[in-house]
DNA sequence: TGTACATCAGTGAACGCGCGTTCACTGATGTAC
DNA sequence: TGTACATCAGTGAACGCGCGTTCACTGATGTAC
C-alpha cells in the first residue's frame, strides 16, 4: 500500500480512487454545482493537472460519481427485504429507498436529478444499475402480471421520489402534520391484503 | 411606453421588467445553473451593471423569478377546479398540476429543488405563495379532518412532485409500461367513493 | 412657461477570481534481456 | 542481479474565459418655484 509511504506523494498510489471518493464527498457535501476539479485536486495535495490523467473531463468524473451511486443504491435496495415476503419485502425495501434518499442527499439528487444522468446513459453500466433498481422494486411488488407490477412500482417510485426530494429541499418538515416520513411511505404502498374487510 | 421610442435605450422604459421575463425564460431553457445576470444584460442590450440597478445581486434576480412562478402556480392550481366538487376538483387540480410541471421544468425546479428556495422563505411573500399552494391542496382534497385532510395532501404532493421530476429528468418515458401520465396521477389520488362495492 | 436642481437609471472601465484545460516537461516504476 | 529503456503518472506554468461586482461618471427625467 503506497499511502502507508508518507514523504512519497509523486504518484500517489490510488489518485483515481481518491478523487472519486473525494467527488462523492463534495456532491455530498455541496451538490453537484460546486464540485470543481481544481478544488478537489489542491484538497488531495495534487497539482491541478493532475485529475486529467484520469478523467477526460470534469463530466466523467461525475458520471463515475453518479455511476457508483448508483451501484450503492441498488445494492441497498437489494439487501432490505432480506428473508420477507410480500408486503413486508416491498415495506421494507421501500424503507430503504427513504433511508437512503435521506442518508445521501447530494448524492441522491446527483443521481435523479442532474444533467449527468442524460449524459451517463450511454455508459452501459449505468444503464444497467438505474435499470436494475427499478426492476428491484417491480420484483418486490409481488405481482405476477408484468405490466400491472410496472405500473404498480412506478406509482411507487414517483412517490418515494418525492418524498426524499421534498424532505432533503427542507419542505416537508414544517407541514405541521405530525406524520412521520416513514408512515407517510407506508401509505404510499398498496394496501396489505390482510384479510376480508380491512380497508 | 418609453419602448415605443427605439432609439432610445438610455432609460429603458421597465428594465426590472424585462430582466425578470428573460430570467424566467433562461430558467425555462437552461435552469438555473447557467443564469448570469452578465448574459442577461448583454442579450437586453444594457450594459453589464446595469441589472445592480434594479437587483442586489444575481439571488435577488433569481428570487424573483422563483416568487413569480409560485404565484403563476398557486393561480394555475386554483382555476383549475372550477365549478368542480368532490373528487373531481381534486383530480382537476393533480392534473393541472402535472401539467404545469411538464410546461415548466426549468421553472418547476428552480421553485422546489433550488438554493433559493431556503433563502427566500424569509421573504413574507414567497412564504405566503408556497404554503398557499399546498394550502389549495389540502381544501381539494375535501376532507373536514383537518389533520387527515394534511395527511392525504402530503402524500399528493409528493407523489405528483415525483412525477413532474421524474419525468423532466426524462426518466419514465422509457419504462415500457404504456401508461399515460395521466393515468398516473389519478392511480396516486385516493379512490373515488363512487358508491358500495367499487373497489 | 421657463429655469435650477435633485434624483434616477444608465455607462464604460476595471478588478479579482476560480475555473477547465493544454502543454512540454520529468521523476518514478516496471520489464526485457 | 544489473542495466537499458519504455511507459506511466505526476509537475509547473500558462491560456482564455466569463463571471459577479465595484467605481466614478453622466445623460435623462421629474419637480419646485
Amino acid at each position: 500500500m503506497s499511502q502507508s509511504k508518507p514523504g512519497n506523494t509523486y504518484h500517489h498510489g490510488d489518485l483515481r480512487r481518491a478523487l472519486v471518493e473525494a467527488a462523492m464527498a463534495e456532491v455530498e457535501r455541496g451538490g453537484i454545482e460546486t464540485l470543481s476539479l481544481s478544488a478537489i485536486a489542491k484538497a488531495l495535495g495534487v497539482s491541478q493537472p493532475a485529475p486529467y490523467r484520469h478523467f477526460a473531463d470534469r463530466d466523467a468524473l461525475l458520471t463515475e460519481v453518479v455511476t457508483e451511486g448508483f451501484t450503492l443504491f441498488a445494492a441497498t435496495l437489494k439487501a432490505a427485504p432480506k428473508r420477507a415476503t410480500g408486503h413486508q419485502a416491498l415495506s421494507r425495501m421501500a424503507q430503504a429507498y427513504l433511508r437512503f434518499g435521506l442518508d445521501h442527499p447530494g448524492l441522491y439528487k446527483a443521481m435523479f436529478a442532474s444533467h449527468i444522468l442524460p449524459q451517463a446513459r450511454d455508459g452501459v453500466a449505468l444503464q444497467a444499475t438505474a435499470s436494475g433498481s427499478f426492476a428491484l422494486l417491480v420484483d418486490a411488488t409481488g405481482l405476477t402480471d408484468q405490466q400491472r407490477a410496472q405500473r404498480v412500482a412506478l406509482r411507487i417510485w414517483a412517490s418515494l421520489h418525492g418524498i426524499v426530494m421534498l424532505q432533503n429541499q427542507g419542505l416537508l418538515h414544517d407541514r405541521l402534520v405530525p406524520i412521520k416520513l416513514e408512515q407517510l411511505v407506508e401509505d404510499v404502498l398498496p394496501a396489505e391484503e390482510a384479510g376480508p374487510g380491512s380497508h
